[in-house]
DNA sequence: GAGCGGGAGTGATCTACCTCACTTCAAATC
DNA sequence: GATTTGAAGTGAGGTAGATCACTCCCGCTC
């Protein structure tokens, strides 16, 4: 078990030694291989993972056959599919690995086992899923009234190691043009 | 206090009377006129607000002075800048009042204060926070994916009361169309 | 070292949506 | 009851970005 989980949680909500051996006792390691996917659209999302090492992407599909990123996920970010794995319903995203990944893996069960026992882990979450929503509010904003051009800017100046660790065409996924598009823009 | 915002609570975390008594004290009740603000660009953001009665937008102007709207706000909605609440910084959107409104807010100290106490509330809005985060994802899938048309319909089939109650322009700053172009897709 | 596949740049065309200008209509205001 | 105001439809023309087709290049594998 990754040392850095319990760096992570702490850096919001402080656990003392007891809890964080509660706490840890949850979560089980797994490793992936580039290309591997955590969750397929149309099966069931029994785990939120959190990423120990490499990185992943979520995606949906439109008829088309075009792939949208919704998020992509490296060292320390959380990443399932929420809506399926809140209602145990059957995954509407896909998540594959973009490099040979660590996670560590919390069933739905155990978060809310976790949560009711040790206060400090509900608080975390809470705290967690507060960031997130602005984050993504931000995002929206961006893609309402951001050309493509602008959009490109704030990523790179937003998450800078981003650009280095994927291929471009990613990124014009996540920021809803054509990597045609993309390519055209100065960075 | 109206009872209802209990009922709202309980709907996902319920509370023993004592709770229900040390949490509604730190709620006070306000109302707003029509296009009075809530929330200013630029001042302090001292409280999160429910909407017990009317409707709100939350929005953000760009440098043409076009409006582009993050969200609706309307009975047993929250709606803040939870950007600057949560930093306690300066508000970088707008929020007003579409209707005369009446709402409970609530300071940030408070809701610490309310969850650090009572932790069927820490819970309530960690739930709460999920929720908001897994529609965020679906809008922006949207955006992603959806021609101007599909995201029309699938608004009025999210939010039929919506449509009946806020001007057909409001909807296309929210979907990220002018009105024009709205005005010409058939619903 | 020839062949292959994925990432990336680019030109030519096409189109969804924007912009701007004008009109209609209904409700609010005097 | 005349006048203003805001919501909404519509036409003409412009543009950001999509689509499709092609090329180059680099790192693989056999």
């Amino acid at each position: 078990m990754p040392m850095d989980l319990r760096a992570h949680i702490e850096a919001i909500s402080p656990l003392t030694d007891a809890e964080w051996e509660f706490v840890s006792r949850h979560f089980t390691s797994r490793k992936f291989r580039k290309h591997q996917y955590l969750v397929q659209q149309g099966d069931p999302v029994p785990y939120d993972f959190w990423v120990a090492a490499g990185m992943v992407k979520a995606y949906v599909l439109d008829e088309n056959g075009k792939e949208h990123i919704l998020q992509f996920a490296m060292e320390d970010w959380w990443c399932t599919d929420y809506n399926a794995y809140q209602t145990q319903t059957k995954a509407s995203i896909f998540i594959d690995c973009l490099e040979n990944c660590e996670v560590l893996c919390l069933a739905l069960k155990d978060r809310e086992k976790i949560c009711k026992k040790v206060q400090a882990m509900e608080r975390f979450f809470r705290i967690k899923s507060n960031l997130g929503y602005i984050a993504l509010q931000k995002r929206i904003i961006s893609l309402l009234q951001d050309p493509a051009e602008t959009r490109f800017r704030k990523l790179l100046k937003q998450y800078p190691r981003l650009a280095q660790r994927v291929p471009k065409k990613h990124l014009a996924a996540y920021l809803g043009v054509t990597r045609e598009t993309l390519s055209r823009q100065k960075a």
